[in-house]
RNA sequence: GGCCGAUUCGUCUAGCGGUUAGGACAUCGCCCUUUCACGGCGGUAACACGGGUUCGAUUCCCGUAUCGGUCACCA
């Protein structure tokens, strides 16, 4: 901590990550590119960082990489802010929030990438090159048909190539003068072994002739990812960069530009997260599959500016975001314990980069229906109740916060969703229209009828409270006094009252639905229900 | 195809040389209950394969297979 801090920092942090932890202050980012809806996956990836920052006691950032303008999607931007916010992500620093590295969006930085990327051509780490789109397919069929080992721009080939390594200095200069367009592109040694050490991976080699001359700055004069982000994480002060394993092929690219930069002693380390893979079959989850499955993937229902198209959304689908962040926190990572459901702050507090697992990961939504049955029964009736007496008033009934505030207590253990509560009061809301034939059959006999009149008569001058307990009280008197076990007619009267065999406990429904409702539909059973049998 | 990565019940996973291989979802059974659920209890179910290393491998190493990712002026 004291002195010698810095020689010990830049000489521990790539053995020991927990004493560079100790030193520097945790900055980590979420990076999406707003090119549509953000992924379920995305937000995991998000929800890492975030586990991770908080954990240290470090800064959680959100750039947005918008350096392809053919792929820019409106609205995609507000899209992400909304969906980290309601999944409870909190933005320390970027974009809109802000912060002294302002701006966080990328397209707005392209003065900042261009210097970088010329004082590499200056240093002789890359080039440039004018080489045209039908040129570069030539060379890769060229090679291919060659049965070269890789049809890539690299080492060997680049000198065959129209660029500043194989055109006159004067003929560089004229052709950029005259705005011809140019890439610049990164000059990859040829023999070189590149090795990284992933906090979840380990180490990881890869020889530099597998990596080829890949574009920096673009004909637009936009950075590609690899050097937007280099010099992005170097600037912000990033210290880990924690992103999905499809980046993992290209990490031991970014260590070389962090080299050529000149940035290698203060390069963050990496941690490279399991991909989201289909619920079944092969690859990796997409829109395809919640389409098909009938599922959301998306945090947040989106609608296509341009087709239309609706995709639905966790929230939408009344997903609780407790709900999703514990489900997506666990598809991947697992504390080691025993515990299944956690809060934010518990997923904080026993988050472990070291813990992620390594392997794709199926996505089950079976899961998250289960985590959000556990959060629905755990929340208070109060937060239910006005869902529903929305719903029942949508559908024109009449419902007081109360009633609605007893229906939630009533059903929210049998429910995934808050929404299923309303669809599951139907019986509550609606008197029977019809009755269930298998149960009036078997049930509904000389007894049933014997006790649902008996029942009836006995609830008409009641003029007690009615609530669950004295009802029940007055049925069992009136059972009693008629003579009959109350065992063998409860599920007739429970016929009679909802027409179903099944359903939530009897004596809190008809608490619900009144007194004299109670007794019109006792009456009305009476007169609609035969004695099929005796 | 080249390169990189991965591989424990159907699924998510624990395990980090010696375990009756544990938990959760799903599934099945039982109990509870006026019923259906919920809930409780229990059952079925896994170390991809082949070589090593070792007294001993799910665990370490090497192959094979399979799966995943990546090979753009997209991120």
């Amino acid at each position: 901590m004291d002195a010698p801090a810095t020689f010990t920092l830049s000489f521990f942090r790539s053995f020991t990550l927990s004493l560079s932890l100790m030193s520097t202050p945790v900055r980590v980012r979420f990076a999406p590119s707003p090119t549509g809806p953000l992924h379920i996956g995305g937000v995991r990836t998000a929800l890492y960082n975030y586990l991770f920052a908080r954990k240290m006691g470090g800064q959680m950032l959100l750039r947005i990489e918008d350096t392809d303008q053919n792929r820019f999607v409106p609205g995609a931007e507000e899209y992400i802010l909304e969906a980290l916010r309601w999944v409870g992500i909190e933005i320390d620093e970027g974009q809109g929030t802000g912060g002294p590295h302002a701006p966080y969006r990328q397209s707005e930085r392209r003065d900042i990438y261009q210097k970088e990327a010329r004082r590499l051509v200056d240093e002789g780490k890359a080039y440039y090159a004018f080489d045209t789109a039908e040129e570069l397919d030539a060379m890769r069929k060229r090679l291919e048909e060659a049965n070269a080992p890789a049809a890539q721009y690299n080492a060997i080939t680049r000198m065959q190539m129209r660029n500043s390594l194989t055109m006159k200095a004067d003929d560089v200069r004229a052709r950029m003068e005259a705005g011809e367009p140019y890439v610049i592109r990164l000059k990859t040694p040829r023999k070189e072994e590149v090795r990284l050490n992933d906090l979840i991976r380990g180490w990881v080699n890869v020889h530099s002739s597998a990596i080829d001359d890949k574009v920096l700055l673009k004909s637009d004069g936009l950075p590609t990812y690899h050097l937007a982000n280099i010099v992005d994480d170097h600037l912000m002060g990033i210290t880990h960069v924690i992103r999905g394993e499809e980046w993992l092929p290209s990490a031991p690219l970014h260590v070389l530009l962090y080299r050529y930069l000149g940035w290698e002693s203060t390069m963050p380390q990496f941690a490279h997260l399991p991909l989201l893979l289909k619920p079944e079959g092969n690859g990796k989850l997409s829109k395809r599959d919640a389409d098909l499955g009938g599922f959301p993937i998306f945090p947040l229902q989106w609608t296509d500016p341009v087709t239309g198209q609706v995709a639905r959304g966790f929230r939408e689908d009344g997903y609780l975001p407790e709900a999703t962040i514990n489900f997506l926190a666990l598809l991947g990572w697992n504390p080691g314990t025993e515990q299944e459901l956690f809060t934010m702050d518990e997923l904080i507090a026993s988050f472990e980069l070291t813990q992620v697992h390594k392997a794709g990961a199926r996505f089950d939504i079976q899961k998250a229906q289960w985590f959000n049955h556990q959060y629905i029964r755990q929340q208070p009736d109060t937060a239910l109740a006005p869902a529903v007496q929305q719903q029942a008033e949508a559908a024109g009934f009449s419902c007081s916060p109360e009633k609605a505030e007893k229906i939630a207590a009533l059903l929210k253990g049998r429910v995934n969703f808050a929404q299923e509560i309303f669809a599951e009061a139907d019986t509550i809301f609606n008197a029977p229209t019809s009755y269930d034939e298998a149960i009036a059959t078997a049930k509904w006999n000389d007894d049933a009828v014997k006790a649902v009149t008996a029942f009836r008569d006995a609830l008409i001058p009641f003029d007690g409270e009615f609530v669950a307990e004295t009802i029940k009280h007055t049925l069992s008197d009136a059972m009693t006094q008629a003579g009959i076990k109350q065992g063998k007619i409860m599920q007739a009267m429970r016929l009679a009252l909802t027409g179903s065999g099944a359903g939530p406990d009897l004596m809190l429904t008809m608490e619900i639905i009144g007194q004299d409702e109670t007794v019109k539909r006792l009456e009305k059973a009476l007169d609609n229900l035969k004695v099929l049998k005796s």
